[in-house]
DNA sequence: GCTTCAAAGTAAGCAGTGCAAACATTGGAG
DNA sequence: CTCCAATGTTTGCACTGCTTACTTTGAAGC
């Protein structure tokens, strides 16, 4: 018996095509039918590698997560341990980076369109990996002593709310008429939101 | 001539259906034709009262956006005028219960499936009549001393991004994995980001 | 009271969707 | 060489938003 391998090609064309797609447009745009077509297969060829398109969408997502952990390590240049409140700042600008410049990508990774995320385990697995990175990045910082002493799951869930937010209004184009951030010219208006926030968080002198 | 009145009884049915179905279901799956069944009428009869389908989504969400300002008001029994840090806090509670109470409401009114909401004047409108709601608050809590002085606008827009960010990632099941919060017991979870949030907006001693 | 005419509603059709079932192809194991 | 399972295709179903052409209807103008 052959267990279905990973290096089955057409499967990797359909994910790729997918992405490529899905880069380009919306993921509510996104058509099985259309990856079908620009894989060169028939309409329906894919559901032979895919049980069902959410299941293809939840391999892109689990993707994406990958890269996401990857753009989020990068705003520290000498890994978590090392993190400080400067690359802390980074590291929300990266997590809005990406979010803006893949917006369709990043939905699918926070959105609603997979129901039911803990079907699929290596994305579930993906997720917490990226999650890891924030919250070991707050016990570091609670560390050395720029973080108040508390709980780091409730911080944690808290920076993610933020930057989560201002990714989502950002890209529904709602900050336009609020602070005529649009575009480009974020970064200044969000690293005001995490003064804010780096504020609230700071140890009691 | 006569001009299309507002008291079009077969338009107010739609938006009623509509709602109706939009309540117990998602954005993406309503649909016009559902709605026609709902209303008793031929499949294509709402185009008669309907430019497009995002044409009727857009009078829901204005409609929302009216809902969610008085939600939001109904937070400070005196009045914005006499708005309290309490109070505030008690209007990011009414605000993430819109969004948990009525996901695919809150989700038609903040997300993306109304691509170009300036198109709808009186949707534009209710929107910004309920963020001035917040931005006056906030303008009120600077006066009596509860919040630093400084610029309304992006305190308001953190605020924004907080709310939203939880509201989000609560609808979203993404809180869950991280700190056991889902259906009912999100409000102390979210009184602490409140607190973070406060604390950060607190004036210099 | 009759005509006229625009508004309201319908039916049919187009191009698209996800998905199921039946069929054809094909390449490797026995 | 023969199976047989994996891969791919065709066909079909029920659904979507939306357009076009058609019928009904009700009220205003003469």
């Amino acid at each position: 018996m052959k267990e279905a391998q990973d290096t089955d090609s057409t499967r990797q064309r359909c994910l790729d095509q997918a992405l490529n797609l899905l880069l380009q447009g919306s993921v509510e745009s996104l058509s099985l039918r259309a990856v079908a077509r620009a894989a060169g297969l028939s309409a329906t060829a894919p559901y032979r590698h895919f049980e069902s398109k959410e299941a293809m969408l939840a391999e892109l997502a689990t993707r994406g997560f990958r890269e996401f952990e990857m753009a989020l390590r990068s705003a520290s240049p000498g890994g978590v341990h090392l993190m400080t409140l400067d690359s802390f700042c980074e590291m929300g600008i990266c997590y809005v980076q990406f979010a803006q410049a893949q917006p369709a990508y990043y939905q699918l990774m926070f959105g609603t369109s997979i129901a039911d995320p803990s079907a699929y385990p290596a994305l579930d697995e993906a997720a917490q990996a990226a999650f890891s990175v924030l919250l070991q990045s707050i016990e570091v910082l609670q560390r050395v002593g720029e973080i108040r002493p508390a709980p780091a799951h409730p911080i944690a869930a808290h920076v993610w709310s933020v930057c989560h937010g201002f990714s989502a209004l950002l890209a529904a184009g709602k900050f336009s008429k609020v602070e005529g951030l649009v575009g480009e010219d974020w970064q200044s208006g969000f690293r005001a939101q995490m003064d804010i926030l780096l504020d609230g968080l700071r140890p009691a002198p």
